[in-house]
DNA sequence: TTGAAAGCGCTAACAC
DNA sequence: GTGTTAGCGCTTTCAA
């Protein structure tokens, strides 16, 4: 495997230490060796082997980070930021696309366990804890960011208050002068879609709304999914004037089936939800959303793992609840006398 | 380092040899012991330590990529590809986000060989060979797609036929009686920005049009820049009726400033570019693109790695050529009679 | 069928 | 200042 250090000893007649030291830069070596150390490192084109001292100083430099789906923007921020982090400690960062699957997101939690990782961040899909167990006892830190597990004492966590923000989402619309609220969560078993729905009930509640269980959707946090559950509500007599989807994919469902009804946004129903980040501009309607701060997520989770490392003693964990902005747009603010009630 | 090979083979009071076999599957062990081993395994928890692995084997059993932004859709997209060949053939992949810096993505593919990667896919952002000439003879193959480098005939490359593609979104527009073609593309050192301006103009020749060049605008990919040439140029007497986008992102810009303007796409301007992949439905107008297969072109190269690994001495490089699809859409459709013409 | 031992490429204590 | 040497945790000959 190409030059190594002892290569570049033996041409200089000198020992393979001395060539490590001023390769890293420890303890002293004369002028005069380092000179003719540098100059053959050059010409040799030699490239010191990170597994070789990986091994050594039983450490990979790497954070591992398990998201549900690499292709989707937010997670594509959230990888920004931690590779960003990761960049400026000199750690690189080994990237796992579970596509929502429990079962590839385990083996990815084992694999990067074996692969000596120096910390992991994770967007688990299931809230399964012992999964996470030989993490504890590993010592391998570990930060749960968009979705939580159940236990989430033992782990740093960073997130934004979804309960709050969807509470926020839904007092829009109260606002707004709705009264028959749908809405359209994710899987069950994944915190934000249940954080959500609890927000968005706790609201309705506050404000002496009726919460309609008919109107609580539970799909997959897909396209397809949004599609489905609109259409089958606006085959029935009764209709919601407003839908709240629990995130962006959902909602662009939604509002499919909501134009392929004949409907408009937001005369006949309004639409909110989160992360619908429109980063061309173009999106019509604009949609009022709760944006979260995925770069920033992603770079307080490399943070929190880095700071790890040089305390590795540290036993406190930390819960850090970023700001999400709710952006008020068109898909939700209906002009005076501009409503078309369906009844 | 919690438990390994020698804590389980001290319990059992057998060789770390005999464990090892058990735990690779190789050579014979009588299967009393391998019983009693995959207990002790089990019970102990414990996880082979893949950076020894690694070294003893001479093989991360893992895949580089460098993106220039990873937050982009079409990158996602590429990662996504790449990630699921690796993770199918037990290789993780580290990512970098290069950010467009020619510096930093020279830094990572030095760390990238360093690491002892299986090979590298990058998407670079320059044109300079110089770079990756260290590759070549540490026989770590190395996939190029999106941009190419100049020699390329050294490596392997996995892309569309930019220059073909733009011919036809070009002619796209001649065929829509557009005269006054306007273009707008991205730093000239890379490789796709320039094919993209190629095609146009071999285009706009082919078909007897003049190509004006203070209608070829070069910017930097991003929506600013896009904003900024397709402002100076609607300052201007005389303005293009049809702008071409070498990317989604300089296209949103473009609209963004045709907005402004008071002008109306496609009547007044139609809109064409590369990459405006509509994954919510919503975009409007919708964007007349090419679409390229980006999770293909991860996968694919992905795979080109794999193979080589398994025949190393594998001299012959190959260019792989996919073909994305043209979709036509209403930011370039003139009904008949709706055009306002501007002089 | 099992064990001893060499060594992957490097770092770092320890000696000179 | 420089060299010798013992590992890091594992795989894999080679012997027994």
């Amino acid at each position: 495997m190409s030059v190594q250090l002892k290569d570049i000893a033996k041409h200089l007649n000198i020992s393979i230490s001395t060539v490590s030291r001023v390769i890293n830069g420890t303890g002293r070596v004369s002028a005069e060796t380092r000179e003719r150390i540098l100059k053959a490192i050059k010409e040799f084109g030699y490239q010191p082997n990170e597994i070789a001292r990986s091994l050594k100083r039983k450490s990979a430099h790497t954070l591992g980070v398990i998201v549900p789906d690499l292709s989707n923007s937010f997670y594509g921020n959230v990888m920004k930021g931690v590779e960003k982090v990761a960049s400026e400690n000199e750690h690189t960062v080994i990237v796992c696309n579970s596509g929502e699957d429990i079962g590839k997101e385990e083996e990815y939690v084992q694999l990067l366990l074996q692969k000596q990782v120096t910390g992991l961040v994770i967007a688990t899909v299931g809230a399964n804890m012992e999964l996470f167990d030989q993490y504890k006892n590993s010592g391998i830190p570990i930060v749960f960011i968009d979705n939580m597990p159940q236990m989430k004492e033992n782990f740093d966590v960073v997130t934004i208050d979804n309960a709050k923000a969807s509470y926020d989402l839904t007092e829009h619309l109260i606002r707004q002068g709705h009264e028959k609220l749908a809405i359209i969560t994710g899987p069950q078993n994944q915190s934000t879609a249940e954080e959500r729905l609890q927000g968005f009930r706790s609201c309705m509640e506050q404000n002496g709304r009726l919460v309609r269980e008919h109107w609580i959707g539970v799909g997959e946090f897909k396209r397809e999914s949004g599609y489905s559950i609109m259409k089958s509500w606006l085959e029935q007599d009764e209709i919601p004037t407003a839908v709240f989807a629990a995130n962006d994919f959902l909602l662009y469902g939604a509002i499919k089936a909501i134009i392929e009804k004949g409907l408009k946004i937001p005369q006949d129903i309004a639409c909110v939800c989160f992360d619908a980040n429109d980063e061309t501009g173009l999106l019509r309607p604009q949609i009022t959303s709760i944006i979260q701060p995925a770069e920033k997520i992603g770079s307080i989770a490399a943070d929190i793992i880095m700071r790890r490392e040089k305390n590795k003693d540290l036993k406190m964990f930390q819960k850090v609840v970023l700001e999400p902005t709710l952006i008020i747009n068109e898909s939700s603010l209906i002009r005076k006398g501009d409503r078309n009630r369906d009844e």
